[in-house]
DNA sequence: CTTCGAATCTGGTCAAGCCAGATTATTGCA
DNA sequence: TGCAATAATCTGGCTTGACCAGATTCGAAG
């Protein structure tokens, strides 16, 4: 949809095409390369820069960091369009249990009548979009969503607003088998029940049973974390 | 240290300048008013717009985005010397905890010799910088974020490095106080203790322990996450 | 083989300009 | 007066060319 081809192009071309202190070709090299003007490439570099895959110095070059790719680099990149290496998608699964079960626990603390009608207007929304059998990815998104902001983290709920940028394009077809899409549906719906009732244990029961599934779902696609078979 | 002043003066000034629409001034303008070319602009703009704070639209106009901004953008400000309202240090800090305490569980469970081994490298270092009379920010960074990694859940290790990378600015601060940073060194083997001996409720315990002593600290100093004064 | 200075390279920055669609102002008709 | 068609203007997207000054490199002198 909204990606940047450049961007991502550019990063993979600097990652083969550096030296072995981590200097990759000059700018104007790369302008050249990719057929446009320095000042696009300057633009993607300052990008890269920013999520530190990239090192600009003055005068000398420019160097791949040596840290691995940054949570940010993943969600820009997946945002510009790129791939997420599926082993990556096995382990946010994990990191959602921990983060959406913690958040389940917390929201049916700290829940307020705003977030209890957000999320009944969330499940109304799905009902009506299972009626018309459409799928339900943005309303998945939107109800774990809100559980998170009902813990009143406002950073917690950035970082998990990152899986869902970065599953974006997953999540529609893991919700395009109709009867998959109706049981989580109901699940979600169970959870609104014990998050109601304030019923902290349950909460977290129902919402890791829930995700249990997801998790399934994904090891069974990709063969597992340890042993990612195409 | 590593300021990038252009862009956080033109997200602030973007934010006070934009119309009703959320239609800021154009790159030309913005160009005149910080004394900058427009290729400066639209390098910081590539950066706002990678950060989803900004949207460019071709032969229109550069938006704000309504929404909040992402944890990335978290990052890309603080790692661009902006500094953090305190209200967020707290949150983050409850965020730690969530995450460190369950890292802390599953390392027991998944850590190697080699992770055992640079925890012992690192609190060798910190015993060294304790006799030298000097701070242990990146001890204590490398420590913690170690067990992340000993959880061999590569996005884990990337999302918590966010936190370091948000609080590199105050946790010199933090460990200052020589006392403090005796008692912290002094937990962390305990925890390593904990780790080799693969005791996963230990770890734990120990963990929360420890990460209450930095919430306990901020909460003191920022009045409580409900409460925050100046 | 080392040393030191000059030619070259590199990122940083600026200026001026063209394009074509979006936007806005203006005109002219009903 | 109201509105629709038209022209002038604005805007981001992108390119070319140039200058600076420190980093780098390479070759000549010792």
């Amino acid at each position: 949809m909204k990606e940047n081809s450049l961007l991502s192009d550019l990063a993979a071309h600097l990652f083969s095409n550096s030296s072995g202190n981590g200097r990759t070709p000059s700018e104007r090299e790369l302008a050249e390369h990719f057929g446009v003007s320095r000042g696009q490439i300057r633009e993607a570099l300052a990008i890269l820069e920013a999520m530190r895959i990239v090192e600009r110095r003055a005068k000398s070059g420019i160097y791949l960091t040596t840290t691995e790719a940054s949570v940010e680099a993943m969600a820009l990149f997946a945002r510009a369009g790129v791939p997420l290496d599926p082993i990556l998608i096995y382990e946010t699964v994990e990191l959602r249990k921990i983060h959406e079960i913690k958040a389940a626990e917390l929201a049916c603390d700290r829940a307020t009548e705003e977030n209890y009608q957000h999320l009944r207007d969330i499940l109304a929304a799905s009902e009506a979009k299972l009626a018309a059998g459409e799928g339900l990815a943005r309303e998945d998104r939107d109800f774990h969503l809100e559980i998170v902001r009902a813990t009143k983290n406002s950073v917690f709920h950035r970082v998990c607003s990152v899986y869902y940028v970065m599953g974006e394009h997953r999540l529609p077809i893991y919700f395009a088998d109709p009867a998959r899409s109706r049981r989580s549906h109901e699940e979600h719906i169970r959870i609104y029940e014990a998050l109601l009732a304030r019923d902290g244990n349950l909460a977290q029961a129902l919402m890791s049973a829930h995700l249990q599934g997801a998790e399934s779902y994904w090891k069974g696609l990709i063969g597992g974390p340890a042993t990612a078979a195409e």
